[in-house]
DNA sequence: AATGAATGAGCCTTCATTCAT
DNA sequence: GATGAATGAAGGCTCATTCAT
């Protein structure tokens, strides 16, 4: 094979990729059809079972976790007190979650794995979701330090999170019971805002409250 | 037509709404075929169209959010504090959100349609939903009074709320992650009074800070 | 079973007839839906196998022919020289055949048997169409007397069912040619008149040619 | 794309035409099934679907009018007087409505279109049968000159055309009432030869009358 | 290596008909 | 006698996949 033809396989393979990426956020693993994502990607429509071998492998691919690591790796490098830390990790998180970016892609796919798990789930959990936990689980246990049992602890990251998914996953309803809604950057920064102050103002009380 | 058709008519209906849920909830509503449900409630492949028209009509039907209505007016008319009476619908709804019975499957099916909105979305948000939140925010505001804005306010019922869901949706995933987690009776209360304690502690902490 | 029963039986019957030359002519008989008939009489699904049999049975009843036999009849009473008479019963048979009353739905059945023909197509070819061919034949014998072989006035025959038939079918066709034609009295008389001119103009010249 | 492939999708496609046209023509559109058709085709149920998207896309190229529109083409290039010009025409046009030949499909199918109109048959009206009627318009004009009215020349044009499709119409009434009768090429040029005699004939009487 | 053609299982739905009362 | 419920065969169509080059 010439290196012409290498570099053009190569390209179609992201292409193929991106385009899954669109198709999968869009309708959902099940609802996006395999014609679609090769029709996006100006491919034919047997590439993707010759490039990935089925569209269960293809969405092993699609799947990209490393904006999601950047973030943390990121915020452990700076140089801030815990509680400043949590509120920048998730002015990030929220800005990531809900902009209407690519990054906010691979998010929607994951969303989706929740309600329809596919084996790709392993995957996610392994790569994204279970390093994510670990890494509010220590920030949260620098905010409350020994005054909280793990299992609370644990409970406080949960919360969190949850207040997070929340804005991503209730999206369709909120359009409906507040069409003014819109998730612009001021709005999020203000999401977000509200989630550190909800959840430091929760775990100071709790943690005091325990002592 | 005899009192026996009638009575026949009716257990088929109810039959095939039974399964309905049981595979909507499975396997989601595009996921679901017709012929899997009429197969669970021993009908003929006709009889989901003969008696309600079409897959999307049974969707409907499918769908009853009693449970949830009689949660709410029961939680009203309880003689107790606001905080007391979040405290006790948190138990009620976590209970009703994670216990593996048959009122779940509504939920599962509300929580599949937030990932991919069908048209029976507006139904589930009109006579689900907005009444919910509605209640929540009523509950919030007796417990934050004027201290907060309304803005801030429903930000702390998407708050509540979406710790909530977060136990629900996430469950294949905490399954994966701490597999010795069992939504049992006692994990569910622990987790509702979790909650309770969260968002009253941070909601009374916000409400002092803005006085 | 009681009179009155014995009466609604009946009733019944007849909606159902009523209605399915409605639908038949509208749809055809493979367009036409048991179920559309039934709705129209306001009767059973199951009244149609259980009155006529079959849906086949229900078109058998359904066809009628005793407005086209009495147009013959009368005009064979009526005192004219067949010229005349030619031309009166092109008159009443395109008013019966375009003329947007209820008459025209047994000529529009038969029109769509010739079409797509059913076992129907039997009965109506011996008790409607064989002696409206064989009273046109005797018409055109009496015109054109001994001076055209059997064979030319059968082809004259033909010619004059050809021109009528024309404005039958093609009504659709002309319909989106000549948008401004309308079926009304006025113009199905000036059609019937065309019909007849053409025709007599022809027969004579051919018939003197022969001569 | 080898040129095997190539060569073997139209030849698919066009087994799947011829295919269609027959069915077409002897069950109709509605009657006709997708499943008949690629069966006689020699192809897959999803073949009609994949090279031309749904079964009215088949229809649409199953018509083919270019036999029609070379009788036209060809008998305007003839040095002949208007009469002997249309006693031409019908010969063509009669042995190809009646000839038991490929051809007379396409004529099956629009006199199915007559009876029971789909969405093709606007394609029909104006590829085929507009340019028909227009031809026939200019012939007559030619013959009668300015002897008649514009809406007599049109009557003139239908009652030609009507006697024409009579026969290939009530072709199945014929084959009853006329056992005998066969559309040889000797009887159809025979029928050519009296609709000829009889609508000259016609429009030269009337011709005359008027002036 | 990469593609257009073709596949066949499966989808929802429609329908004339039959069943049990 | 007459009906609402239920049937199952068949319809057009979609889809991920495989085939042949």
């Amino acid at each position: 094979m010439s290196e012409f033809q290498v570099t053009a396989s190569v390209q179609t393979r992201a292409r193929l990729i991106e385009a899954a990426r669109e198709v999968f956020a869009q309708y959902g693993f099940q609802g996006a059809t395999v014609r679609e994502i090769c029709r996006r990607a100006g491919a034919n429509v047997a590439a993707v079972n010759y490039h990935f071998g089925s569209k269960d492998g293809l969405l092993g691919e699609a799947l990209n976790f490393s904006g999601l690591k950047a973030l943390q790796t990121d915020n452990l490098t700076a140089d801030h007190c815990p509680e400043k830390r949590l509120r920048l990790f998730l002015q990030d998180f929220m800005l990531m979650l809900l902009d209407e970016k690519s990054a906010s892609r691979q998010c929607r796919i994951m969303a989706r794995e929740l309600a329809d798990p596919t084996p790709a789930l392993d995957k996610i959990v392994s790569e994204a979701i279970a390093p994510l936990h670990e890494f509010l689980g220590r920030l949260v246990c620098e905010i409350v330090g020994d005054k909280m049992s793990a299992a609370e602890q644990l409970r406080c990251v949960f919360s969190i999170l949850g207040q997070c998914s929340f804005y991503y996953h209730s999206e369709p309803v909120l359009q409906r019971l507040h069409p003014e809604l819109r998730y612009d950057t001021g709005e999020i920064g203000a999401i977000a805002a509200h989630i550190a102050d909800f959840s430091l103002a929760a775990m100071s009380q709790l943690a005091r409250r325990t002592a």
